[in-house]
DNA sequence: CGAAATAATCGTAAATATACGAAACTAATT
DNA sequence: AATTAGTTTCGTATATTTACGATTATTTCG
């Protein structure tokens, strides 16, 4: 999976929050300031290359959905993070920002009944 | 805080690692497939230009160390993914990877002891 | 001092990313 | 068929990043 750009990852966010849909329903999805529209359609042409996106034609229009999910990719990605800044360990990141007080114990807990419920499993 | 590029940032790696030294230092502290040593030196220059490094002449050497910390870019760093990925929300984070098992309800309790300990207040 | 070693700096080339207008294409409307 | 509207595609310009050799500066050592 190739590495995404500043641009390219903001439109991949457009259009994992729209599903499927055309250039312009990914431009009303992203937020301001707006990027001119051939500008994104150069952008979503580049993620078709890379193999993020699979468009299909409808009328004169491309219909486009990820091809790449958004949970793929997060993984990936916070993989990469936890592997150059926490020794690759997410008890480590957790601790990390539990001791900055982004997340409280009793949140911690919350999660712990989450996936120790076995519809959860 | 500049955003840094995919090599600025792994030398920054290099220089949190080695905490202060010289440009071979950071080389040393490297991985492979290693750089040249001038492609590094131009790095550690834009990382001193973006206000990252700085450096102290010795000798004929400039010594550069850390002007950000790393807990504060990995800080500022996640604020933008957990932003953008987990609707700023931490829990969210820790649920996502709890779920996906990179996480066990036996570390989550560790962490709750650990945040819980007055001294660690 | 002069030569060799060590290190940084400069200049520039090449690759990649960003940006967007003009033209082309397609479908619907008159 | 001609016009209009909606959309994509193409070409190109600019900016940024990456890469590194040649040169310059400084120190060390004979």
């Amino acid at each position: 999976m190739e590495k995404l750009t500043q641009q390219e990852e903001e439109a991949m966010l457009a259009v994992w929050q729209v599903g499927a849909g055309f250039i312009k329903d990914f431009m009303d999805a992203m937020p301001e300031p707006k990027t001119p529209y051939t500008t994104l359609a150069s952008t979503i042409k580049n993620l078709e290359r890379k193999g993020f996106l699979k468009g299909e034609r409808y009328a004169n229009a491309i219909r486009y959905s990820a091809k790449v999910k958004e949970a793929d990719y997060k993984k990936r990605f916070m993989n990469g993070f936890v592997n150059d800044y926490f020794q690759n360990s997410y008890k480590e990141l957790v601790a990390f920002f539990a001791k900055d007080k982004k997340i409280s114990a009793a949140e911690l807990k919350e999660i712990i009944d989450l996936i120790e419920k076995p519809e959860n499993q």
